[in-house]
DNA sequence: CCGAAAATAT
DNA sequence: CATATTTTCG
């Protein structure tokens, strides 16, 4: 019987999440400079190519089928088309610059969330270590220790949910127990039910017995782990945080930007700081103003045409 | 290399 | 002060 459940929320899953465009207002660039050039798309700010860091981090390929039986790779997009000028099979050069610098603090955003959840799913918790977990994210600049410390957290979000869960969770709301800032971040991914309350399955030392994989197309994100794209995430998310529109109507919650007040700890910041808010923290290197333009859009429906795309220019 | 804890940064 | 992410230790 628990088979049909899974298979439940596999069909759900997709409704769960991806979905709206609402959720996916970050400017991912989906046109790379090359093609904008070709195409002699105005790229805007022209005058103002926003210098934004572009710390070149190293790009790896990522080659393994880790895998061994496992369906082909999601369609987690390699996230990487910069290729196109570095094809030159020099030396390998190997001179990925950023060897030993100090990169950024990551950021995980919704996305990156995402795909960590997904590719531990699709690994099976027996499987999912960072290193693994990190191959199959193939997230350019990701590292082994980003995954690890992140599955940290993950792990024991799921753990408290567990115990949280005690309304036979079966039915009624999935996952609604805590809704504290903290668990946002896990809540706009949908966890897998097999993770909560279930151990490796007996009989099985690989990856889940199933695992179609899910139809998460809507991925259309190259991600490129760049100072810029942290920026500008980091900057939204500090900025969200109230939504007025109580699915309005709609039924379903996409869990993510709707969490209609905030806990304690959300409050003893803005304590902290002046109820005014002006707390904008750029980060110190390039104080340059980016041209974000992520509005609440209250009053009625909301809407979301942020199109900041910029020139991930880094080739 | 993995996992947990301590240390830091925001 | 709390939380997120990094770095250190076992």
């Amino acid at each position: 019987m628990r088979e049909e459940e899974e298979t439940e929320w596999f069909a759900r899953w997709e409704e769960h999440l991806p979905s709206p465009e609402e959720l996916t207002p970050l400017s991912q660039t989906l046109i790379t400079p090359a093609l904008a050039i070709a195409f002699d798309i105005p790229i805007p700010a022209d005058g103002n190519p926003s210098p934004i860091l572009s710390p070149h981090f190293l790009h790896r390929p990522l080659p393994p089928p880790a895998s061994p039986h496992l369906p082909p790779p999601p369609d987690f997009e390699t996230s990487d088309l910069n290729s196109a000028s570095a094809a030159s099979g020099s030396g390998g050069g190997g001179d990925e610059p950023a060897r030993t610098l100090k990169r950024p603090r990551l950021v995980w955003t919704p996305q990156l969330h995402k795909r960590f959840v997904d590719a531990v799913a699709h690994l099976g918790i027996k499987n999912a270590v960072p290193k693994t977990i990190m191959q199959l994210m193939s997230v350019d600049g990701l590292t082994r220790e980003n995954v690890a410390s992140h599955l940290q957290k993950y792990r024991l979000y799921l753990k408290r949910m567990q115990g949280l869960s005690t309304s036979g969770g079966g039915g009624g709301g999935p996952i609604s127990a805590s809704d504290a800032a903290t668990d946002q971040l896990f809540a706009s991914a949908p966890v897998p039910h097999h993770f909560l309350s279930r151990r490796p399955v007996a009989g099985l030392g690989g990856p889940d017995p199933f695992l179609p994989y899910m139809p998460v197309t809507a991925l259309q994100h190259h991600q490129q782990i760049t100072a810029a794209m942290q920026q500008q995430q980091h900057y939204h998310q500090r900025h969200l945080g109230h939504f007025g529109s109580p699915t309005g109507g709609g039924g379903f919650d996409h869990g993510f930007l709707n969490r209609p007040a905030v806990s304690q700890s959300g409050m003893h910041q803005m304590l902290g700081a002046a109820p005014g808010m002006g707390l904008m923290q750029l980060t110190p290197s390039s104080a340059a103003s980016f041209v974000d333009d992520l509005e609440p859009a209250r009053g009625g429906s909301g809407e979301r045409k942020v199109l900041t795309l910029f020139p991930t220019g880094e080739d």
